[in-house]
DNA sequence: GAGTGGTCTAGACCACGTC
DNA sequence: ACGTGGTCTAGACCACTCG
């Protein structure tokens, strides 16, 4: 008799106690909004709106007119170490995986001019990429460079650690990082490599790199996957 | 012509200049929905949607049953300086404020018990306070204390720093802390102290902390407005 | 072409905040 | 008492994915 009282509430608790008794896997898809909608006995934008919450938390999420989706278990992501992305995440037992969406070259506009306290025309490469775990995109990837500090470096292998390309091949060595975390909600181009919709909800990390002569060499963008990921820092490492 | 196309994206991009373009100030409250319909003829649903995509960007943000407002510029966090947040939030030209919800002395549940890596039955004492910045409450923190370590806290006033009673009157230094960053959604108790829905995106903090004998003697869970706030680390920094 | 989510209309009642 | 957002019904068409 109680059923009929805030429906969404219901069907949020049965989806959550499914996906929390693994009567729900990982990756796999919830049934499609008409027919929870049939199944609870409630309109579609009623199960819209628990599916979003549910996405909110973390527990599920949807991919562009394909489908609602359980989320894979969060990926621990400690910036402070200086541990590769690939190594990273097998030490975790997932798959990794670096796709090179696009190189440009360019004048710095003023917002990453600013962030990389350039005073003058500067030209930089712009590298994107999509960073895959257990074959989802999760991670998109923006890489700012300032050219002359990085000749040839197009000519490289870009889907690689950059960490290792500038030490190997420039002799850097990041002596020093600065980190933003911004939770906001993701641009055009980000949502789209991500396959979710603009304006959906995305922890942003701002990252800035100097090198061991304490000069900024790059900046980077990340947008993770909000329900992918734990940041976890320990104060007492320092590298 | 092209008024009618994707009307949800014209209010959306309206609202975002006047934003902006400082028409609508911080803290200002936003015309009501029902208005909002009518000046842009769209139905409350379709404005809800723009209102909703916009409270993720972290533009506005929603107070129960009173309204939209115009968010507040963000505050700068970093979580590894020893700052206590009121001379944190004053350095940045803010007012800080702090209010004690509550105490509970409890044994400590089994979530808590694996944080605090307790492994028999212990009792605890939790605090709930709320942390308001220029009268908005943008924090809701609950700090879990291994009641053994401190005698007699429940009779000093705990609206101050944790952090200067700790070490004046018990001598603890924090030699150590962990720190793990998610974003998730808002639990009942902590949105309603927010003022914010249940189930809303929320940046939630869990801080492990040491003291000078590496002693594990609290944790700390902090729930942030994801608008009100940017973390801010330096990985040259160990203190 | 069938199925999916994305978006929308045009209403309605409820719960809560404010006065 | 009134205004607010919160939630809901019962449909509709569109844009995209997939087989």
């Amino acid at each position: 008799m109680a059923i009929k009282k805030d429906a969404s509430k219901n069907i949020k608790e049965v989806l959550r106690d499914q996906i929390n008794g693994k009567l729900l896997l990982p990756l796999q898809k919830l049934p499609s909004e008409r027919e929870l909608s049939e199944l609870f006995s409630i309109t579609r934008i009623s199960v819209k709106s628990a599916l979003d919450s549910l996405e909110i938390e973390g527990l599920i999420y949807r991919e562009d007119r394909r489908g609602w989706f359980v989320s894979p278990p969060r990926v621990k992501y400690n910036p402070l170490s200086r541990c590769h992305f690939h190594q990273m995440i097998s030490e975790q037992e997932r798959i990794a995986e670096t796709q090179l969406l696009g190189v440009k070259s360019m004048m710095a506009p003023s917002s990453i001019a600013t962030i990389l306290a350039l005073s003058e025309l500067t030209p930089i490469h712009v590298l994107e990429r999509l960073r895959y775990i257990d074959g989802r995109a999760v991670l998109f990837v923006e890489n700012c460079l300032i050219s002359e500090f990085f000749p040839d470096i197009l000519s490289e292998n870009l889907a690689q650690s950059l960490t290792t390309l500038y030490e190997k091949k420039y002799g850097f060595k990041n002596s020093r990082s600065h980190f933003d975390f911004i939770p906001t909600s993701a641009p055009e181009h980000v949502a789209h490599a991500l396959n979710i919709r603009p304006g959906q909800q995305i922890l942003k990390i701002c990252r800035v790199n100097y090198n061991q002569h304490h000069q900024i060499i790059d900046c980077e963008f990340e947008y993770w996957r909000p329900d992918a990921v734990i940041i976890s820092i320990d104060n007492r490492e320092s590298f």
